[in-house]
This record gives structure tokens, C-alpha cells and sequence, in this order.
DNA sequence: TGGTGTAATTTCATAATATGAAATCTCTTA
DNA sequence: TAAGAGATTTCATATTATGAAATTACACCA
């Protein structure tokens, strides 16, 4: 059985960076399913702004989501007070710049940001990525202890050529970043990546959320990187001091 | 007949800034619908990730509509292109600075730059407001002159005691707009807002867009109005040799 | 510890809505 | 202007959603 709202995911799924725009057969052909069947559930999210039809008649994700993602929680508080000092880390360095929660056991991206001038990075808003081995996860993981359990009874893959696999090995990492307050991913998940992580915390002393900055190994380590280091840290204390709590994931 | 979709919406709906967590009762009862309809219907939004249930079980809308915004075409462009500029429009005048498109005869929000200097304006992303009477309205009618019709036949209400409310001074209006190449809106709208606009345009001249800056009568008028006219200009310039195409609404 | 109240969650027969094959419309191209 | 491709509509039927009531979960308090 499938529900409805099943449906309605597919088919706003459908839509991509690549495909923005897709015609009524494009979406029925690639969900498998009856042309009139997505133009009825096309036609209504129309109706309702979740999507628009564009001059060649072909649908488009509309402004109702752009409403809706304005009022999801974090991102308000993170528009307002964490975006401008993402920023500044940006154009300091010219890499790209994520704050990443987690949600079951994973890493979820929940801020980008990046300009025409930072070195190009493949990651996604909404994305996940296993948390064992990249930087944010480690930051989240070293300081939701409670957590660690249960990622590590899913298996640590090797992804990468410095995947850590060894149980004993990541809970020394962890220790040392809870010691250091920032985590390092060097080729860790994703061939040739280097990230810097730092937790950001709410008032009440839980690190909520992770801030971190990425770049190709190369590049990164062609900078200053302790210098690059202190200023996650320190924009990371930035936003925990004005972010002041979130409840949610 | 109400459709899944329309359920869906009206859920989605539910959730603002002021409420951004709801029990499942609460939803029932604003849509004076059943609780467990809605529970169904809640829980396969939280499996899609559409939302996002709380540690106090309450539910809060979800990354989905993050990801499926960052895919709104135009958003894409936007924040890539005219994200900064209009930052920079914030900085320099401590205003709230919007980009608003055509959409069925009405001005739609589909960017909104405050910072916490910004001096207080009520505006809300994805909102629409009335064509005849805004200064953004006034420069997408003036540079879209097919839409004009249309909107006069809607009647045009007084609003506000500035707002034109005869065919032929806003037919005027919108000439000299032309002319200008930016419009103003004093007291036309909403009581006590000051607006300024001028024109984004894609590479085949066509007006897709207007950026506009607002805030309190008596706040703008005791700046450099005409300095900072010059200033939205100027940027709605930098952002239409920037934006090259759009081709949404 | 147990009792009470509130809200979330589940169940399942029934009501209501979604489905899809085929017909039709609407462009675009030759 | 004819042919083709895709969008759109129709309507009898299949499938899914609905909601009253039962159950569970949990917080608060004596």
C-alpha cells in the first residue's frame, strides 16, 4: 500500500538540480506510474503553490516550499543569526561551509554555504553522511556520547582511504576531540575531501548542531591550517553564543 | 471533495513562526479534522521526512522541505547571485530588502534580507501583496504592461491613504515609472510603509523580478532618499547582469 | 506506589477518494 | 494541413482514507 503522501514526496522528488523543470509524462514515466494519475496529483499541487507550471508547460517545485522551509525551526534561528558568520568564513577561505545535525545515528546538512569563488564540493542541503567519519559526525557523536553506541553497532565501513574501522580506535578519536573541541576528516568518507568541524551548543551545554568547513585535501592543507582550525572553533562559539537553544532532531 | 494533497497543504499550513510545534491534537483541531485521520497522516509526513516529530512529541515541519526549496529554481539562482547584493543593501541602510515576482496579477515574495538592525517590517516570504499599490507591484505591472489590464479589473481598492485608486493616475504612474526606471509606494499599501523598486531584468530585457527596499515612512524619509534609490537601482542592475535568465512565473 | 487525566496511537469496517484506459485536446513540426 | 507528441479529461471501478472507539503512554500528584 502506498499512501498519498508517499505520492506527493515521489513526485516532488523528482525535481533536481538538474531536472528542474518535467513535463506530466517525464514524472508518471520516471515513478512508473499512470500519466493521469500524476497530472490529477500535478494539478492539485498547483492549485496549492507547490508547484508551478512554467511557460512550456512543464512543472517546477513553487514558492509555497520556500514559505514552508522559512518556518522549519532551525533554519529560522540559523538564517538569522549563524548565515552571516557562515559567511564570513566563506569568503575568508573560500571553501564551503556546513552546519550538520544528527538525526538517527546520521549526519544531516541542514545550512550550505559556498560562492562562485570556493572550491567546489559535492554535498547537498538535507543530505546525510554516516557520522563515524566525517568531521561534523565526529564532533556530534564525541559530544552526544549517547549516540556512539548505536552508530557503531551499524558497522564502520571503510569509505575512504583513512576510514577509521577499528571500535577501539574512533573512541580514542572521540575522547581526543571532546579534549581538543574541534574534529579533522582527512580523507575519511569521501576520497580527497579534508573538513574541519566544531560543535555548537545550546544553552543548556548540549551540542546541538555542528558547524564545518571543507575543501579538497590539497587545497587545504595548502592554506594555514591551524589558523583555518581557530576560526571554526571560534565562529562555532559565535553562533552557540547567539543561537541560544533548539530543540529539535 | 478535498483532495490528499489539499490535506496535506492544510497541515503543512499549520505550522508558522508562532507555532512551530504542534500535537497531533492541536492540528486536528485547527483543521477541525479527526485525530486519528490526521495521525495517519503525520506519521507518513515524519517517515518522509516532510516532518519531524520532537522529544516532547510534538511535530515540527522537516529537512524535506529544505532540500525540496533548495531546488526551487529560482531560489537557486538567488541565493547564489542576489543573496550577497542584498545583504549589502541591509548593511549600508538597515532596511529589509525583498525580491518579488508576478504571480496571477500579485506581487510574491520569493526573498526576504532582514538583519537584527534592520528597523521592523512585516513582511513573510512566499506572501503575496497587491500589484497597483506596492512599489514592487507598480515596477513588474509598469515593465510588464500585459498585466496591467488584468490587475485594474480586480478593482483597486484603497488601502492606505497614499493608495491610487483611479485607472488613469495609475496608468500615469506606471508611465513614469517606465521612465524612471524605479518606483516609489509612500503610505500605499500598509500604513506607515516606505517602498522603493526598480526592475531585475534576464538577458532578453524582459522584467522578471524587482528588488525592493522598505521600512517606516518617517525611517526613509530621514535618510538620503535619493542616494538610496540610486543604491536599489544600482543593485537591481548588478543582480540583472547577474542573474541571466529565469524563467519561472 | 498507585491513581488520574491528558494526549498519542491503533484498529477495522465502511465511506470516500484515487486510479487508469481510452478519448480528446493542443501544440509543434514537416 | 497532416501527423505526431504530449497534455488533459472522463468516468466506472479499485483502492485508500476515514473516524468512533479502544488502547497505550506518560506526566503529575497524593
Amino acid at each position: 500500500m502506498i499512501s498519498s503522501v508517499q505520492k506527493i514526496s515521489r513526485i516532488l522528488n523528482c525535481f533536481t538540480k538538474d531536472e528542474p523543470a518535467l513535463g506530466n509524462l517525464q514524472i508518471a514515466e520516471k515513478l512508473n506510474m499512470n500519466a493521469s494519475t500524476v497530472h490529477h496529483l500535478v494539478r492539485t499541487l498547483c492549485s496549492e503553490g507547490i508547484l508551478i507550471q512554467d511557460s512550456q508547460k512543464k512543472y517546477r517545485l513553487g514558492w509555497k516550499l520556500l514559505e514552508w522551509s522559512n518556518h522549519v525551526m532551525y533554519q529560522q534561528d540559523i538564517n538569522t543569526e549563524a548565515l552571516p558568520l557562515c559567511e564570513g568564513l566563506v569568503r575568508r577561505f573560500n571553501t564551503t561551509v556546513h552546519i550538520g545535525m544528527l538525526d538517527s545515528g546520521e549526519v544531516r546538512f541542514v545550512l550550505r554555504v559556498a560562492s562562485s569563488n570556493s572550491v567546489p564540493v559535492p554535498t547537498f542541503i538535507g543530505d546525510t553522511k554516516p557520522a563515524y567519519c566525517t568531521s561534523t559526525g565526529k564532533v556530534l557523536l564525541s559530544f552526544n556520547p549517547s549516540m556512539i553506541k548505536p552508530t557503531i553497532s551499524r558497522g564502520l565501513l571503510r569509505r575512504a582511504p583513512n576510514t577509521i574501522t577499528c571500535v577501539e580506535k574512533l573512541k580514542d578519536e572521540l575522547s581526543s576531540i571532546r579534549a581538543n573541541g574541534y574534529a579533522i576528516s582527512n580523507n575519511e568518507n569521501e576520497l580527497g575531501l579534508y573538513g574541519i568541524a566544531a560543535p555548537i551548543k545550546s544553552y543548556t551545554g548540549q551540542t546541538i548542531a555542528a558547524l564545518n568547513m571543507v575543501g579538497p585535501v590539497s587545497y587545504m592543507l595548502g592554506q594555514d591550517t591551524p589558523y583555518m582550525i581557530h576560526h571554526v572553533v571560534k565562529t562555532a562559539e559565535s553562533i552557540s553564543k547567539e543561537l541560544g537553544y533548539i530543540s529539535v532532531l
